[in-house]
DNA sequence: ACAAAAAGTCAAATATAACTTACATATAAT
DNA sequence: ATTATATGTAAGTTATATTTGACTTTTTGT
């Protein structure tokens, strides 16, 4: 699975730390460190809410880019 | 979760089948079948896989709707 | 009315997302 | 040099998505 760039970009341009949004989305610090290195496969509940925190969408965040395995 | 009523109808247009979907994500018809009635919370990949097939981006079919828990 | 396909549901098992704790590195500030 | 924050990673555990197999109910076609 590939880097997601665009949360990571998102989530720099609202200057919020891994942390920040592990907390505002309930999660851990790690679960959202693995998402944005690719280490793995969330939910789409999760996804929907990273989304909401970054002012987001889904296609935004998530589309054509994690499409590879 | 609520009813993915946006899916159910994507595929009705497409004529397909639960296990059309099912074969053609790699999952069981069991598995469509929860994520159409919101009995669960499905990877982000393979909602991927449900959009490619239904010609349908993630915004169309899990954008704004399943957000309520 | 009958048969077949599609859809709904359930219990038990398996795979894996997500948590916990922990440690390491890098950067920035004091 | 030291403290604090942010990030990357890993082992072991827990929660839950997904599978398997089976059975029932609806729908559709003949």
């Amino acid at each position: 699975m590939s880097k997601n760039l665009k949360m990571k970009s998102a989530r720099a341009a609202k200057d919020m730390s891994q942390k920040d949004i592990a907390d505002a989305t309930g999660v851990t610090r790690q679960t959202i460190n693995a998402i944005e290195n690719g280490d793995y496969n969330p939910s789409i509940n999760l996804c929907i809410a990273i989304c909401k925190v970054l002012g987001k969408t889904l296609n935004d965040l998530f589309w054509e880019d994690d499409v590879n395995e």
